[in-house]
DNA sequence: AGCACGCCGACT
DNA sequence: GTCGGCGTGCTC
């Protein structure tokens, strides 16, 4: 029997592969693959045989790992984002579940001094080699090796080793790893049988052992009370003994002791941040309305007339009661016995939304995020599986979570941009994989924002979406009061300390002399300054990359956002030696300077919130729960800040510098701009007894991203990227040509632009163009921006026809490996 | 994506 | 001979 198996390699249709024995599509494979092995993924049986077909090596799914309706679904995926099958079901598997092998190198026989010696002279790299392999006991991973001897390739050393009999090369797979676990003790039952023999031991305990008896002592009383095993560290600090103590009673049979699965997300955040008991709330008249227009599509029974996927979108300002809707169908979903599948741009900074539904819904909510372990992550993809965790809130790759049945998707803040994924494929959109995904499930899917995505605007005028609106806050506070200071005035003036005008300044020392909470938010995108020569105006740049790097003052080093590389602070300018170098920029860590200066002596506790402070697990929810509790009184953040921020002492919310995120080179600018200034003002005045209010610092006061209201916004913006060519008129694709070498990149880019038609009524094509930066990771770029018109190609199908032939008779005849050629489907606009 | 294979130039 | 540094082509 042959079969057709999807692998994880690029622009390659699946594999044929033999197996004596039925196995079920969707099950995950072991295949061997070149001298490797790899995991692989069941797409179709009986296929036609194929002479060099290699045998399938191990089943290792018992029930498939996909589903019929996972598998049409990544299919689809893979053929709208253009990336191989099994690219795209291996995105859709937590990593763990996917292994291959892996190789190790181990001595054969002692070498001796002399011998290595003598190699030393002839050949420096093997004797080293072998020097590091003899220093260890056992075998060591040949990757591991390699990073050993800071080489490249070590393939021919290895060779020559091999064929000498000096080492071997064995072969063993990645090992699964289960759920991270606890080690807990209880007592042994079978000891208890008889009261006599138990006396007996603990007499001898006594004697010989106190701290065993002691702890024997503890588990048996636990084991009265029917307790659970407990977990052998508490057990230790508790009693103040040691491990060994444990170990002894488990060596005497005397106690058993049990691996616990641990759960991961239990950090405890005990204030109720808003309402406790939402689910016995009572619902505002609009979220009834909205309630009531989407639960027929929920209480619908099977057997009516095929479902037609609806797309509902929920436009609801900060604080109206988004959630408590969300809850109050998934309950009905639930109940039908259907499963719920919530997406949410990242998780790690919404804890609160966890613990909502948690509270409501209890165990049988699954969160999905990139904080997890390994182990963790299966743990919980299995139990989605297998039906025991039924809602799943997940960032962007949740949309391929296991959920059987579903009966409501739901996408929250369906504006962010962090549901493109662009680096590795498949480069999908996880809201708009999400549509399909519900078109596939027949289930109605919600996109949930205070500020919806032009597009999603869009199409709701079509008539494609049907739009529900919640207007006001459930909670029935007023909106805070805006008001702008332009930059251009306070600057002539002289009045800013540093980056903060003086009406700020004095809203600040006020609110903060009140004991409110206040936010200082800086939008742009990075979080740091970086350095410039005063002399020439040189600032410096990143070996691999053609960008500035950014100055990190806390480390005093400078780094690039790019490919990650970091030096020290350089003393003098590289291109005319001045030694007067000076930070530029505004970041998190410079405005927090300026605000010090203005709550001098005021005892004002300041913290900062960015990507550089909250890098550690749980940071986020600590800072927090700081700031609720009032322990804080002042955050300077990014956008991190507009996320799941949900605390009534704030009524006052800076913004630094509305202009930083609005005169990008990407066509999303402005749209993004008025996305994060209506996010971040609804995060302030949340109850009647403090109203909220926000200053906005800004260079361009007229502009209708920073002045409209988002709607209006929405309205004129429409127009001009009607007028532009722009998304929503057109999908808007990138390919992105890249290598070490420019003539050949250049070459390439040539290559395609002949390739591809440079008119044709559905698209309007440009010619490939060096991007604004130019290199990245030391590989130079060109781009080649193409738009494909929706009045003529509706469903995008002409378009891509002529695309795939262009990039199939480059693959053909003309690809060069030496350059990369990716194409990136409803790119975000930032190239 | 990995990985082997082959070719070249440098070094010894 | 050794070694590293590519470019090229293949994996059922």
């Amino acid at each position: 029997m042959y079969y057709a198996v999807a692998l994880a390699l690029p622009r390659t249709m699946p594999f044929t592969y033999s197996f004596d024995g039925e196995i079920q599509t969707g099950s995950r494979v072991l295949v061997p693959l070149g001298r490797r092995i790899v995991t692989g993924t069941i797409v179709e049986g009986g296929v036609p045989s194929r002479d060099d077909a290699r045998e399938i090596i191990e089943v290792l799914d018992v029930q498939p790992a996909f589903s019929e309706t996972m598998l049409r679904f990544t299919k689809w995926v893979s053929d709208y984002y253009l990336c191989s099958w099994g690219e795209t079901l291996e995105a859709a598997l937590p990593t763990g579940l996917t292994p291959s092998s892996v190789f190790y190198a181990r001595l054969l026989r002692d070498v001796t001094d002399d011998e290595l010696d003598a190699m030393e002279a002839r050949a420096p790299k093997r004797a080293e080699l072998l020097s590091v392999l003899r220093e260890n006991v056992g075998p060591l991973r040949l990757d591991h090796l390699q990073k050993l001897l800071s080489s490249q390739s070590i393939g021919h050393q290895l060779d020559v080793l091999q064929d000498t009999g000096v080492i071997e090369i064995v072969t063993e797979m990645e090992k699964e790893r289960g759920p991270r676990t606890i080690r807990c003790v209880q007592f042994n039952a079978d000891q208890a049988a008889d009261d006599g023999a138990l006396k007996d031991v603990f007499d001898e305990l006594d004697r010989r052992a106190p701290k065993q008896s002691l702890a024997l002592g503890h588990l048996y009383i636990a084991h009265r009370n029917s307790e659970p095993p407990i977990a052998v560290r508490s057990l230790c600090s508790l009693l103040g003994i040691s491990a060994s103590v444990v170990d002894a009673l488990v060596e005497k049979g005397l106690a058993v002791s049990t691996d616990v699965p641990a759960v991961a997300d239990d950090i405890p955040f005990d204030v109720s941040l808003a309402r406790t008991d939402e689910h016995a709330l009572d619902l505002t008249p609009e979220q009834r309305k909205v309630i009531d227009a989407i639960l027929p599509e929920i209480d619908r029974e099977h057997a009516e007339a095929p479902y037609q996927s609806r797309v509902h979108v929920l436009q609801g300002v900060t604080g109206s009661g988004k959630t408590v809707v969300y809850q109050r169908l998934i309950a009905a979903v639930l109940e039908k016995g259907q499963t719920a599948l919530i997406l949410v741009p990242e998780i790690a900074l919404t804890p609160q939304l966890h613990d909502r539904f948690r509270r409501v819904f209890g165990s049988t909510v699954a969160l999905l995020h990139s904080n997890m372990t390994v182990g963790e992550r299966i743990h919980t993809w299995r139990r989605i599986g297998n039906g025991e965790l039924t809602i799943v809130i997940g960032a962007r790759s949740g949309v391929f979570a296991p959920l059987k049945n579903v009966g409501i998707i739901i996408v929250d803040e369906e504006h962010e941009p962090s549901y493109k994924q662009d680096d590795p494929a498949p480069r999908y959109h996880g809201r708009d994989a999400a549509i399909v995904r519900a078109s596939f499930e027949r289930c109605p899917i919600i996109l949930g924002s205070a500020t919806p995505a032009l597009e999603t605007q869009y199409n709701v005028s079509q008539g494609r979406y049907q739009m529900h609106r919640l207007t006001h806050r459930a909670d029935e506070a007023e909106m805070p009061s805006i008001s702008f200071v332009d930059l251009r005035v306070e600057r002539k003036k002289g009045s800013l300390t540093g980056t903060i005008s003086e009406p700020l300044a004095d809203a600040i020392r006020e609110h903060v002399g009140r004991k409110e909470g206040v936010i200082l938010f800086l939008n742009r995108r990075g979080y740091a300054s970086s350095l410039q020569c005063e002399d020439c105006g040189t600032a410096p740049q990143c070996p691999n990359c053609d960008v500035s790097m950014t100055w990190h003052k806390a480390t005093s080093s400078l780094r690039c956002h790019y490919c990650g590389h970091h030096e020290p602070r350089v003393t003098a300018c590289s291109t005319c030696g001045s030694l007067d170098v000076g930070e530029v920029g505004t970041g998190t860590q410079r405005v927090e300077e300026d605000v010090r200066e203005i709550l001098t002596d005021t005892g004002a506790v300041i913290e900062r919130m960015d990507t550089d402070t909250m890098r550690r697990r749980g940071s986020h929810r600590r800072l927090m729960q700081r700031f609720y509790d009032g322990d804080v009184d002042l955050i300077v953040g990014t956008q991190m800040i507009t996320k799941g921020l949900d605390i009534p002492r704030v009524t006052l919310i800076g913004v630094i510098n509305a202009d930083q995120s609005l005169f990008q080179s990407d066509f999303r600018a402005a749209e993004r701009t008025a996305q994060l200034l209506t996010q971040v003002a609804g995060r302030a005045g949340r109850h009647r007894s403090h109203p909220g209010r926000v200053i906005v610092q800004t260079s361009s006061p007229e502009h209708p991203a920073i002045v409209a209201s988002y709607d209006d916004f929405l309205q004129l913006e429409l127009e001009q990227r009607i007028e532009a060519g722009y998304p929503p008129s057109t999908r808007f694709h990138v390919i992105e040509i890249s290598g070490r070498n420019d003539q050949d990149v250049e070459h390439v880019s040539r290559v395609l632009d002949r390739l591809l038609p440079a008119e044709h009524p559905c698209m309007v094509r440009f010619r490939p163009t060096v991007p604004p930066i130019a290199r990245i990771r030391n590989r130079y770029r060109r781009i080649i921006v193409m738009k494909n018109v929706r009045s003529v190609d509706p469903n995008g199908s002409q378009f891509r026809s002529i695309l795939v032939a262009a990039l199939q008779a480059y693959n053909e005849t003309h690809a060069v490996s030496s350059v990369r050629v990716k194409v990136d489907i409803d790119a975000s606009g930032l190239v």
